[in-house]
DNA sequence: TATTGTTATACTCTATAACTATA
DNA sequence: TATAGTTATAGAGTATAACAATA
Protein backbone atom coordinates (compact mmCIF):
# COMPACT_ATOMS: atom_id res chain seq x y z
CA UNK A 1 0.00 0.00 0.00
CA UNK A 2 3.00 2.22 -0.15
CA UNK A 3 3.31 2.06 -3.33
CA UNK A 4 2.06 5.55 -3.30
CA UNK A 5 2.06 7.72 -0.69
CA UNK A 6 -1.04 9.33 -2.42
CA UNK A 7 0.30 12.43 -3.55
CA UNK A 8 -2.64 13.85 -3.39
CA UNK A 9 -3.09 13.59 0.26
CA UNK A 10 0.60 15.19 0.81
CA UNK A 11 -0.06 18.16 -1.79
CA UNK A 12 -3.18 19.36 0.34
CA UNK A 13 -0.66 18.91 3.70
CA UNK A 14 1.69 21.26 1.98
CA UNK A 15 -1.80 23.49 0.95
CA UNK A 16 -2.77 24.05 4.12
CA UNK A 17 0.78 24.65 6.09
CA UNK A 18 1.37 27.02 3.49
CA UNK A 19 -1.62 28.60 4.40
CA UNK A 20 -1.66 28.62 8.01
CA UNK A 21 1.88 29.79 7.82
CA UNK A 22 0.45 32.61 5.85
CA UNK A 23 -2.48 33.11 8.47
CA UNK A 24 0.46 33.40 11.21
CA UNK A 25 2.46 35.91 9.77
CA UNK A 26 -0.69 37.88 9.35
CA UNK A 27 -1.93 37.79 12.69
CA UNK A 28 1.00 38.85 14.60
CA UNK A 29 -0.58 40.01 17.79
CA UNK A 30 2.36 41.55 19.58
CA UNK A 31 3.32 45.05 18.17
CA UNK A 32 6.76 44.87 19.37
CA UNK A 33 7.68 41.59 17.23
CA UNK A 34 6.89 40.34 13.83
CA UNK A 35 7.25 37.00 12.82
CA UNK A 36 10.66 36.94 11.81
CA UNK A 37 11.55 38.72 14.54
CA UNK A 38 10.12 36.20 16.69
CA UNK A 39 11.64 33.51 15.39
CA UNK A 40 15.17 35.17 15.00
CA UNK A 41 14.98 35.81 18.82
CA UNK A 42 13.22 32.06 19.56
CA UNK A 43 16.38 30.71 17.66
CA UNK A 44 19.22 33.25 20.01
CA UNK A 45 17.11 32.63 23.14
CA UNK A 46 17.40 29.04 22.73
CA UNK A 47 21.35 28.60 21.17
CA UNK A 48 22.53 31.41 22.72
CA UNK A 49 25.33 33.90 21.82
CA UNK A 50 26.77 32.76 18.03
CA UNK A 51 28.02 34.07 14.57
CA UNK A 52 26.05 35.73 11.55
CA UNK A 53 26.43 32.71 9.82
CA UNK A 54 25.38 30.49 11.95
CA UNK A 55 22.42 32.80 12.99
CA UNK A 56 21.37 32.97 8.63
CA UNK A 57 21.87 29.57 8.65
CA UNK A 58 19.27 28.42 11.46
CA UNK A 59 16.99 30.87 10.37
CA UNK A 60 17.51 29.76 6.55
CA UNK A 61 18.10 33.16 5.08
CA UNK A 62 21.07 34.60 3.76
CA UNK A 63 23.54 36.61 5.17
CA UNK A 64 22.48 39.93 3.90
CA UNK A 65 19.00 39.42 5.19
CA UNK A 66 20.32 38.44 8.72
CA UNK A 67 22.40 41.39 9.13
CA UNK A 68 19.32 43.28 8.06
CA UNK A 69 16.65 41.03 10.45
CA UNK A 70 19.71 42.33 13.16
CA UNK A 71 20.15 45.59 12.48
CA UNK A 72 16.24 45.83 13.11
CA UNK A 73 16.42 44.02 16.54
CA UNK A 74 19.23 46.31 17.04
CA UNK A 75 17.82 49.27 16.95
CA UNK A 76 15.16 47.66 19.25
CA UNK A 77 17.24 47.35 21.90
CA UNK A 78 16.74 43.74 22.00
CA UNK A 79 19.83 41.82 20.72
CA UNK A 80 23.02 42.98 20.51
CA UNK A 81 26.68 42.62 18.58
CA UNK A 82 30.14 41.67 19.85
CA UNK A 83 33.32 41.43 18.59
CA UNK A 84 34.29 37.16 18.26
CA UNK A 85 37.62 36.87 20.01
CA UNK A 86 39.00 34.43 18.05
CA UNK A 87 38.35 35.78 14.34
CA UNK A 88 37.87 39.32 14.56
CA UNK A 89 36.20 39.46 11.01
CA UNK A 90 33.68 37.62 12.88
CA UNK A 91 30.50 39.13 14.80
CA UNK A 92 28.87 37.13 17.80
CA UNK A 93 25.08 38.12 17.72
CA UNK A 94 22.82 37.67 21.20
CA UNK A 95 19.35 38.79 23.31
CA UNK A 96 19.85 42.33 25.44
CA UNK A 97 19.04 41.71 28.96
CA UNK A 98 15.88 43.53 27.72
CA UNK A 99 15.32 41.32 24.80
CA UNK A 100 15.44 38.61 26.96
CA UNK A 101 12.42 39.59 29.09
CA UNK A 102 10.35 40.76 26.44
CA UNK A 103 10.93 37.67 24.15
CA UNK A 104 9.50 35.53 26.93
CA UNK A 105 6.11 37.94 27.17
CA UNK A 106 5.88 38.14 23.27
CA UNK A 107 6.06 34.39 22.81
CA UNK A 108 3.62 33.79 26.04
CA UNK A 109 1.48 36.71 23.65
CA UNK A 110 1.11 35.20 20.35
CA UNK A 111 0.80 32.00 21.58
CA UNK A 112 -2.27 32.85 23.23
CA UNK A 113 -3.59 34.32 20.53
CA UNK A 114 -3.26 31.11 17.91
CA UNK A 115 -4.33 28.57 21.70
CA UNK A 116 -7.75 31.20 21.48
CA UNK A 117 -8.11 29.70 18.00
CA UNK A 118 -6.86 26.37 18.75
CA UNK A 119 -9.35 25.97 21.72
CA UNK A 120 -11.85 26.60 19.45
CA UNK A 121 -11.38 23.58 17.34
CA UNK A 122 -13.29 20.25 18.18
CA UNK A 123 -11.39 18.05 20.50
CA UNK A 124 -10.70 15.58 17.67
CA UNK A 125 -9.11 17.99 15.85
CA UNK A 126 -7.46 19.72 18.59
CA UNK A 127 -5.75 16.03 18.77
CA UNK A 128 -4.80 15.65 15.83
CA UNK A 129 -2.80 18.46 15.72
CA UNK A 130 -1.30 18.22 18.93
CA UNK A 131 -0.34 14.34 17.68
CA UNK A 132 0.90 15.95 14.27
CA UNK A 133 3.39 17.90 15.92
CA UNK A 134 6.19 15.00 16.32
CA UNK A 135 5.25 14.19 12.94
CA UNK A 136 5.90 17.56 11.39
CA UNK A 137 9.43 17.86 13.03
CA UNK A 138 10.50 14.89 11.63
CA UNK A 139 9.09 15.54 8.06
CA UNK A 140 11.22 18.92 8.49
CA UNK A 141 14.53 16.95 9.21
CA UNK A 142 13.75 14.74 5.95
CA UNK A 143 13.41 17.98 3.91
CA UNK A 144 16.51 19.28 5.85
CA UNK A 145 18.63 16.85 4.15
CA UNK A 146 18.92 17.00 0.16
CA UNK A 147 16.67 14.15 -0.29
CA UNK A 148 15.89 16.26 -3.85
CA UNK A 149 18.62 15.50 -6.40
CA UNK A 150 17.80 17.52 -9.92
CA UNK A 151 21.22 16.71 -10.70
CA UNK B 1 -8.85 18.78 30.76
CA UNK B 2 -9.15 21.67 28.25
CA UNK B 3 -9.08 24.47 30.56
CA UNK B 4 -6.15 25.21 28.96
CA UNK B 5 -4.69 23.83 25.70
CA UNK B 6 -1.39 24.07 26.75
CA UNK B 7 0.23 26.96 25.22
CA UNK B 8 3.34 25.13 25.18
CA UNK B 9 2.17 23.05 22.92
CA UNK B 10 0.54 25.15 20.26
CA UNK B 11 3.68 27.11 20.40
CA UNK B 12 5.71 23.95 19.71
CA UNK B 13 2.91 23.46 16.78
CA UNK B 14 3.33 26.83 15.39
CA UNK B 15 6.89 27.00 15.45
CA UNK B 16 7.48 23.37 13.64
CA UNK B 17 4.44 24.86 10.80
CA UNK B 18 6.49 27.70 10.31
CA UNK B 19 10.11 25.95 9.98
CA UNK B 20 8.44 23.11 7.71
CA UNK B 21 6.94 26.12 5.50
CA UNK B 22 10.66 27.72 5.17
CA UNK B 23 11.74 24.81 4.16
CA UNK B 24 9.26 23.85 1.58
CA UNK B 25 9.76 27.11 0.40
CA UNK B 26 13.43 26.39 0.25
CA UNK B 27 12.52 23.18 -2.32
CA UNK B 28 10.23 24.77 -4.23
CA UNK B 29 11.27 23.16 -7.50
CA UNK B 30 8.81 25.34 -9.04
CA UNK B 31 10.63 28.72 -10.41
CA UNK B 32 7.03 29.88 -11.34
CA UNK B 33 4.97 29.71 -8.65
CA UNK B 34 5.55 31.75 -5.04
CA UNK B 35 3.62 30.33 -2.10
CA UNK B 36 1.09 33.17 -2.37
CA UNK B 37 0.64 32.79 -6.01
CA UNK B 38 0.54 29.23 -5.11
CA UNK B 39 -2.66 30.00 -2.14
CA UNK B 40 -3.87 32.25 -4.57
CA UNK B 41 -4.37 29.58 -7.38
CA UNK B 42 -5.09 26.88 -5.24
CA UNK B 43 -8.42 29.18 -4.22
CA UNK B 44 -9.51 29.93 -8.22
CA UNK B 45 -8.59 26.33 -9.11
CA UNK B 46 -10.83 24.96 -6.63
CA UNK B 47 -13.16 27.61 -6.55
CA UNK B 48 -13.63 29.12 -9.50
CA UNK B 49 -14.72 31.98 -10.94
CA UNK B 50 -15.42 34.79 -8.42
CA UNK B 51 -15.13 38.61 -7.73
CA UNK B 52 -12.42 40.47 -6.15
CA UNK B 53 -13.92 40.42 -2.45
CA UNK B 54 -14.47 37.18 -2.27
CA UNK B 55 -11.05 36.18 -3.27
CA UNK B 56 -9.41 38.61 -1.29
CA UNK B 57 -12.06 37.16 1.60
CA UNK B 58 -10.72 33.48 0.78
CA UNK B 59 -7.01 34.39 1.01
CA UNK B 60 -7.75 36.65 4.21
CA UNK B 61 -5.90 39.79 2.63
CA UNK B 62 -7.09 43.73 2.16
CA UNK B 63 -8.58 43.99 -1.43
CA UNK B 64 -5.59 46.09 -2.37
CA UNK B 65 -3.18 43.58 -1.77
CA UNK B 66 -5.61 41.21 -4.18
CA UNK B 67 -5.42 43.83 -6.54
CA UNK B 68 -1.76 43.36 -6.54
CA UNK B 69 -1.91 39.68 -6.42
CA UNK B 70 -3.65 39.00 -9.27
CA UNK B 71 -2.16 41.65 -11.42
CA UNK B 72 1.21 39.98 -10.56
CA UNK B 73 -0.91 36.68 -11.72
CA UNK B 74 -2.27 38.27 -14.72
CA UNK B 75 1.09 39.72 -16.17
CA UNK B 76 2.12 35.84 -15.95
CA UNK B 77 -0.89 34.67 -17.93
CA UNK B 78 -2.21 32.50 -14.99
CA UNK B 79 -4.93 34.30 -14.81
CA UNK B 80 -7.86 36.56 -16.05
CA UNK B 81 -10.22 39.21 -15.50
CA UNK B 82 -13.75 39.59 -16.78
CA UNK B 83 -16.71 41.90 -15.87
CA UNK B 84 -19.41 40.70 -14.05
CA UNK B 85 -22.81 40.78 -15.60
CA UNK B 86 -24.91 41.70 -12.92
CA UNK B 87 -22.75 44.62 -11.15
CA UNK B 88 -20.28 46.67 -13.51
CA UNK B 89 -18.68 47.73 -10.42
CA UNK B 90 -17.59 44.04 -9.75
CA UNK B 91 -14.66 42.13 -11.14
CA UNK B 92 -14.28 38.25 -11.99
CA UNK B 93 -10.84 36.55 -11.59
CA UNK B 94 -9.92 32.82 -12.77
CA UNK B 95 -7.46 31.31 -14.10
CA UNK B 96 -6.90 30.98 -17.75
CA UNK B 97 -6.21 27.65 -19.41
CA UNK B 98 -2.61 28.33 -19.54
CA UNK B 99 -3.04 28.69 -15.70
CA UNK B 100 -4.32 25.38 -14.97
CA UNK B 101 -2.21 23.82 -17.24
CA UNK B 102 0.70 25.18 -15.47
CA UNK B 103 -0.63 24.80 -12.14
CA UNK B 104 -1.42 21.16 -12.42
CA UNK B 105 2.10 20.11 -13.29
CA UNK B 106 3.72 22.58 -10.80
CA UNK B 107 1.27 20.64 -8.25
CA UNK B 108 2.51 17.56 -9.37
CA UNK B 109 6.76 18.77 -9.31
CA UNK B 110 6.68 20.04 -5.73
CA UNK B 111 4.53 17.50 -4.36
CA UNK B 112 6.68 14.75 -5.55
CA UNK B 113 9.29 16.45 -3.59
CA UNK B 114 7.20 16.67 -0.16
CA UNK B 115 6.40 13.18 -0.90
CA UNK B 116 9.63 11.59 -1.41
CA UNK B 117 10.46 13.02 2.12
CA UNK B 118 6.84 11.90 3.89
CA UNK B 119 7.44 8.38 2.01
CA UNK B 120 10.78 7.93 4.36
CA UNK B 121 8.97 8.75 7.55
CA UNK B 122 7.17 6.50 10.19
CA UNK B 123 4.25 4.78 9.40
CA UNK B 124 2.91 6.68 12.59
CA UNK B 125 4.33 9.76 11.62
CA UNK B 126 2.55 9.24 8.26
CA UNK B 127 -0.80 8.50 9.76
CA UNK B 128 -0.44 11.63 12.24
CA UNK B 129 0.23 13.98 9.65
CA UNK B 130 -2.70 12.89 7.16
CA UNK B 131 -5.09 13.02 10.33
CA UNK B 132 -3.80 16.94 11.13
CA UNK B 133 -4.62 17.71 7.69
CA UNK B 134 -7.91 18.67 8.06
CA UNK B 135 -7.36 20.01 11.47
CA UNK B 136 -4.77 22.53 10.22
CA UNK B 137 -7.85 23.72 7.69
CA UNK B 138 -9.80 24.16 10.46
CA UNK B 139 -7.46 25.85 12.51
CA UNK B 140 -6.50 28.12 9.25
CA UNK B 141 -10.55 28.86 9.43
CA UNK B 142 -10.80 30.25 12.54
CA UNK B 143 -7.60 32.24 12.09
CA UNK B 144 -8.94 33.90 8.63
CA UNK B 145 -11.96 35.59 11.40
CA UNK B 146 -10.29 37.66 14.27
CA UNK B 147 -10.11 35.70 16.71
CA UNK B 148 -8.07 37.85 18.64
CA UNK B 149 -9.67 40.94 19.86
CA UNK B 150 -6.53 42.73 21.96
CA UNK B 151 -9.52 45.67 23.26
C1' DT C 1 42.96 33.51 -2.16
C1' DA C 2 39.16 32.26 0.82
C1' DT C 3 35.98 33.54 4.36
C1' DT C 4 32.91 36.69 7.20
C1' DG C 5 30.02 40.06 7.13
C1' DT C 6 27.99 44.62 5.22
C1' DT C 7 26.16 47.78 1.71
C1' DA C 8 23.50 48.71 -2.45
C1' DT C 9 19.64 47.55 -4.83
C1' DA C 10 15.43 45.22 -6.11
C1' DC C 11 11.37 42.08 -5.76
C1' DT C 12 7.26 40.13 -3.29
C1' DC C 13 3.59 40.56 -0.17
C1' DT C 14 1.30 43.05 2.80
C1' DA C 15 -1.13 47.40 4.64
C1' DT C 16 -3.83 52.22 4.91
C1' DA C 17 -5.59 56.22 2.62
C1' DA C 18 -7.45 58.42 -1.22
C1' DC C 19 -9.62 57.92 -5.55
C1' DT C 20 -13.00 56.29 -9.58
C1' DA C 21 -16.99 54.20 -11.28
C1' DT C 22 -21.22 52.27 -10.46
C1' DA C 23 -25.32 51.17 -7.47
C1' DT D 1 -24.49 57.81 0.12
C1' DA D 2 -22.68 53.17 -0.09
C1' DT D 3 -20.10 49.60 -2.42
C1' DA D 4 -16.43 47.30 -5.61
C1' DG D 5 -12.29 47.84 -7.03
C1' DT D 6 -7.83 50.48 -8.22
C1' DT D 7 -3.96 53.62 -7.50
C1' DA D 8 -0.50 55.74 -4.54
C1' DT D 9 2.58 54.97 -1.13
C1' DA D 10 5.02 52.62 2.59
C1' DG D 11 7.08 48.89 5.46
C1' DA D 12 8.81 44.17 6.35
C1' DG D 13 11.37 40.44 4.71
C1' DT D 14 13.70 38.31 1.33
C1' DA D 15 17.35 37.88 -2.53
C1' DT D 16 21.79 38.66 -5.59
C1' DA D 17 25.91 41.25 -6.60
C1' DA D 18 29.66 43.97 -5.23
C1' DC D 19 32.48 45.43 -1.52
C1' DA D 20 35.65 45.62 2.88
C1' DA D 21 38.15 43.49 6.40
C1' DT D 22 40.48 39.74 8.10
C1' DA D 23 42.42 34.96 7.82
Amino acid sequence: MTESADIESVGELRRWVTRLYLALRRHSPSDELTAANSSAIATLLDHGPMRMGEFAERESIRLPSATALIDSLVRKGQVQRSADPDDRRAVLVELTAHGRELVAEARIKRDVALTTAFESLSPEHQAALLAATPALAALHAQLGKPPINNA
